[in-house]
DNA sequence: AACGATTAAATCGTACACGATATATTATAG
DNA sequence: CTATAATATATCGTGTACGATTTAATCGTT
């Protein structure tokens, strides 16, 4: 009697199943501008915080250095970041928007918009769910402590 | 003034968080028996349907060949499972629980449950986020037919 | 001033994850 | 009965993602 343990009723992997679409609707989307899906959450970022430090950037994405480091030498490759080193703490590095960065952000944005608009998320469900989600996560955050112990 | 793009007011990227932060949990329980989280997820298919073919699996999981095969193998490797070519359908290749997987279920699925049971997810805000998710997955669904087209 | 501890990035090795392509087998149309 | 289409899996190339280790710079204490 463990119908619980059945695939589609487990929670992690309705959110594990739900990233996937996000990731792959998102991708879909970036494509014409030649971005991936992480790669636009890095804009997102710094959009909102321009020249912001490695690590800080990373903790705001939740992505250690193992991942971020190839991520924004190829964003810087294809020119929409430039990595540049700090003057006063040599040790850290800052992630500055290049000119593509800015200027195709309206574009980019509405891009993403006009397609997740053809969702026809209310703003009740959207609400609800980035509440249900913040509540999760502190239980998940609290547990991984627990565990680590 | 898009206040509304920043990060942490994305739906896509709440899910992307917390999609990581299961993963992370489930890795660190699952560790011991040298499992990952996806091979985790196959062997929930497994216990729930065992002998199901490389196609199917691929669908429950929302998984390609690219990713399955590669990971089956490893499976494989660490005694898990076992592929065996169809007798009917040679192209067909089913997928079988070995006597590990099968022995090692109640440990796994009770250390799981265990560290689960630390967050305290009240059925009611299960049952509700489950129904949540359910709608948001039918409508990326429906807004990847639309960007396709 | 000097040296061990801390901090910040980069690097490394492994494991997903995806789309595209290749390969092999079965089904089907003519 | 054969040429072709369809199907199932494998392979390939690229891009995350993670923990562990390494490297380099700064800080703290003596």
């Amino acid at each position: 009697m463990d119908d619980f343990l059945t695939l589609d009723k487990q929670l992690c992997f309705a959110i594990y199943e739900t990233s996937s679409q996000f990731s792959k609707l998102y991708s879909k989307v970036l494509e014409p501008f030649d971005l991936t899906y992480p790669q636009y959450l890095v804009l997102l970022a710094l959009w909102e915080q321009d020249g912001i430090g490695v690590m800080a950037l990373g903790e705001k994405l939740r992505l250690g250095t193992g991942t971020l480091t190839p991520l924004l030498t190829r964003m810087e490759k294809g020119g929409w970041i430039r990595k540049e080193r700090s003057r006063e703490d040599e040790r850290k590095v800052h992630v500055y928007l290049e000119r593509k960065a800015i200027e195709q952000k309206a574009g980019i944005t509405q891009a993403v918009q006009s397609a997740i608009a053809t969702c026809r998320i209310s703003m009740e469900e959207y609400v609800q769910l980035m509440e249900y989600l913040r509540r999760l996560q502190e239980k998940l955050a609290r547990a991984k402590q627990h565990v680590g112990s």
